[in-house]
DNA sequence: GAGAGATATCTCGATGTCAAGACAGTAGAC
DNA sequence: GTCTACTGTCTTGACATCGAGATATCTCTC
């Protein structure tokens, strides 16, 4: 009934070794969501190759999509949306839009501001790879109760609400 | 007492609205992860530039110096370690040597082998910019009750597990 | 002991990202 | 109205990463 050990198990034993004098507990929990991400990163790549998509361009799709009709926003809300900066999202669209997934058009109310909307094509393909995408997901989950999955959201969101909320 | 609500939460929402059909409740666990992972990144930088030491490097620095004395170990454990192809941990070996932080010399036992081992001065770095990544991480995870943090790393530790444990 | 396949490391070209800064346009204070 | 600070987007150059493939060596089988 002992659970079985992980990479980070190792590794904490290995510091406690190396250094008695350090408390490496944090590591028990933030060195897991950095590796679990890492794997995530990997599975998800194989998951949209199958829809000829990058994560990246997943990324930006899939904020477009979720907008709702008419499947616009601005750079500016979609780096926010994704944690890039805006050189990388600058570039992003530029291929996206040459590969026919989005279009770009001058925000008629800010003269400054550029407007990117999903074409069909793109709502087609950020659609079927989502539904595949969740499919994947599921399967990762599936070592998990639901309540335990609901446990554990709820404690994720702890960590995270210092970042996303503002101040 | 309802928990604040973060990003993932309102990206969960958009999601209902526009995708009734789905099941999109994996995304409460895994894109929690993956964007605490990013924010995680974000952190890790800012503490390991006050010791002038990039991630990467500090993922490299940190494998050698668990591994006890003589802090050594191949190029191939330390990819396995940090989860990078064998070219990228080519290219930090270099720049690292460069540095003065490692040292590379042929394995005596394996003549394809390589043994990479930190110099006095990589020791210093890495244990001086590790201490100060736990005290940070300790401050991140300051929200959550000691109790709560374990139950969020047997979490992980399950999700984890398939990937650790080859097979 | 010869051959086949596995392993360890490195090389190279392509690419996505970031940081810093340029530029145009907006908005608030006076 | 004008000035100043801010905002939104894009440009540029540097750089870390990946993937595929090259090379050398080891190991297992016969």
């Amino acid at each position: 009934m002992t659970p079985q050990d992980d990479e980070v198990d190792r590794l904490v034993a290995a510091w406690r070794i190396e250094r008695p004098d350090l408390d490496v507990e944090p590591l028990q929990v933030l060195s897991r969501v950095s590796r679990l991400a890492k794997h995530l990163d990997r599975a998800r790549r194989a998951a949209f190759a199958e829809h000829d998509l990058e994560p990246w361009e997943f990324d930006v799709l899939t904020a477009l999509r979720r907008a709702g009709k008419p499947y616009e926003l601005s750079p500016g809300a979609l780096l926010r949306a994704t944690l890039v900066t805006s050189g990388t999202m600058t570039n992003r669209i530029d291929r996206l839009a040459q590969a026919g997934l989005v279009r770009r058009r001058p925000d008629p109310e800010d003269r400054r501001g550029v407007l990117v909307s999903l074409t069909d094509t793109g709502v087609a393909r950020v659609d079927a790879a989502f539904a595949d995408l969740l499919r994947r997901e599921r399967d990762l989950l599936s070592g998990l109760q639901p309540a335990d999955q609901r446990s554990l959201a709820a404690l994720l969101r702890l960590l995270l609400t210092p970042f996303d909320s503002p101040q």
